[in-house]
DNA sequence: GTCTTGACGTTTA
DNA sequence: CTAAACGCCAAGA
């Protein structure tokens, strides 16, 4: 059938993106790629990143603790205050400066491992 | 209908 | 090493 929208495919990729965003564990970390690579698609993080605009819709989708792959907090700015995310991951043991997480090497939660691949 | 922008990441020059 | 282009897909203008 090729009536199927993309847009209910999308919604279906976005419903993943949300799940694994809600596994992440507190004092935890993950980046954009992850995500998409975890789901299949690698080189869609973009969408990934589109997906958590979206997620402010969703309550238990704790976008803060999504970050790009370097640790950036370049979202930040989406919250309702940018202030509350990387005070959020403070709360959590995050250390963050400069808009940069610190150590994000260690505080790194990849789906692909934690979740077991 | 086309064109631009975007919470990114990888590859190539 | 740094800088730029490409890929990916969706939404807004």
């Amino acid at each position: 059938m090729k009536t199927i929208r993309l847009s209910e495919q999308n919604a279906d990729f976005f419903d993943r993106v949300y799940e694994v965003v809600r596994l992440i564990p507190p004092g935890r970390v993950t980046s954009y790629g992850a995500i998409a690579s975890y789901l299949g698609a690698k080189r869609s993080s973009r969408m990934v990143g589109w997906a958590m605009n979206a997620a402010h819709q969703h309550r238990d989708v704790p976008a803060h603790r999504v970050v790009n792959r370097v640790g950036l907090l370049t979202g930040k700015m989406h919250f309702a205050d940018p202030e509350a995310m990387e005070q959020r991951l403070a709360e959590e043991g995050i250390e963050v400066k400069e808009d940069q997480v610190v150590d994000f090497k260690t505080v790194f939660w990849d789906p692909a491992i934690e979740l077991g691949f």
